[in-house]
DNA sequence: AACGCGGGGGC
DNA sequence: GCCCCAGCGTT
């Protein structure tokens, strides 16, 4: 009878979550761990909510070694909320200059502003104020919270959902909601202990030191007696890979009609990608389906581009799960033709107008093609 | 809920 | 070359 009771006991522990005692035990042993090798950054040294949230934010899908430096300099150039709040964007984004992702420069100003307008030049300490200012999202939010304030919430990032799939073994996708959903459930109850800002840090730091996403170092590992894959061996498989739509071969074919040294451009409404952009008119072909969609009526568009140059230029781009091959054509106009509903800018205007990094690729190139020629 | 953004590093 | 990453805003 205690035999049936403790097997079953047993089995339930493999196959549910982890229970008190050992999220007590998993506690002491990642602050042991964390105390012993916690990275001494410059920017955990001197820390208040505005320095919290701007490391978070460079911090985002950035690596640590790439964005320190930048960040160092950012931090330096704007060393607290009113001189970024009082920036031009101009200054911003050259201080963010080769971090990426330069949305992210411009919502931390936009949030800098906000805050000093909104909450008179002071951090907000609730959750729903907090990701209430532009570029905080659940991310930012829990970390400011924990660090600078100590509330109990979890943060989720990739490290946190790579170690809870390996340690409670769980057979899910690391892009499946059920998973995230169980990195948070593992984190809510590691962050009800004592210091939820330093739980929070030391298994991101953990993820990023030891429980890598290749060759983790489970030797070194403060969770390896708990660990259900570690213990096998067989952690590698931990977190099933994402589950993502097939690439699709995509041709682009994309006319630069000229007009006194001026080129056409319309919006883009129901184009299938860069919605809502400027661009100039354009044809899709995808490969699959050998279906053709066109940024501007069919007929207006096949007549312009018979009367094209195909350029000799090679743009290749990303966008998802589409590999997309560019192709350039050059028709100058004599004037405009009837019909024809665009706008016409120099390519400095058009470069300025363009946020999508494919069509920036194509002037570019555009550019340097034609400046080859005059050469 | 899906999609776009960007640069760096591992392989 | 391709894949992955300390997410967020927009649609």
């Amino acid at each position: 009878m205690f035999l049936i009771l403790r097997e079953k006991k047993l089995s339930q522990k493999t196959n549910s979550s982890l229970q008190l005692l050992d999220i007590k035990l998993l506690y002491r042993a990642l602050h042991l761990w964390f105390e012993q090798n916690r990275s001494d950054h410059f920017f955990r040294r001197n820390r208040n909510p505005y320095r919290v949230w701007v490391a978070e934010v460079a911090l985002q899908q950035t690596r640590m070694s790439a964005a320190l430096p930048k960040l160092q300099k950012f931090l330096e150039i704007f060393p607290n909320l009113s001189t970024l709040a009082g920036s031009t964007e101009d200054e911003v984004m050259r201080a963010w200059a080769g971090l990426g992702y330069y949305a992210r420069a411009r919502n931390l100003r936009k949030g800098a502003k906000f805050i000093m307008e909104r909450y008179h030049a002071t951090m907000p300490m609730t959750m729903p104020e907090l990701l209430g200012i532009p570029s905080i999202g659940d991310y930012t939010a829990a970390a400011i919270a924990s660090i600078c304030y100590g509330l109990k919430v979890p943060v989720v990032d990739g490290n946190v959902i790579r170690i809870a799939a390996r340690l409670l073994r769980k057979e899910l996708p690391q892009n499946d909601k059920r998973l995230f959903n169980e990195a948070e459930k593992f984190m809510q109850q590691l962050v009800a202990g004592e210091k939820p800002g330093e739980t929070n840090e030391a298994v991101m730091e953990l993820g990023q030191k030891v429980c890598t996403v290749r060759n983790p170092l489970c030797e070194k590992c403060p969770f390896l007696k708990y660990c259900r894959t570690g213990q096998n061996g067989d952690h590698a498989r931990f977190p099933l890979p994402k589950i993502k739509p097939e690439k699709v071969r995509v041709s682009w074919s994309i006319l630069l009609l000229e007009l006194n040294n001026q080129f056409g451009v319309h919006r883009y409404e129901s184009f299938k990608f860069l919605k809502g952009h400027l661009g100039p008119p354009s044809l899709l072909q995808l490969a699959n389906t050998a279906e053709s969609k066109y940024s501007l009526l069919p007929s207006i568009f096949d007549s312009l581009l018979s009367q094209a140059n195909r350029l000799a230029i090679k743009v290749s781009h990303t966008i998802t799960n589409h590999a997309i091959t560019v192709q350039v054509y050059h028709l100058t106009l004599k004037s405009l033709p009837t019909g024809l509903e665009l706008d016409f800018f120099n390519l400095p205007e058009l470069s300025e107008r363009t946020p999508s990094s494919l069509l920036q690729k194509v002037y570019r190139s555009y550019e340097n093609y034609r400046d080859g020629f005059r050469n």
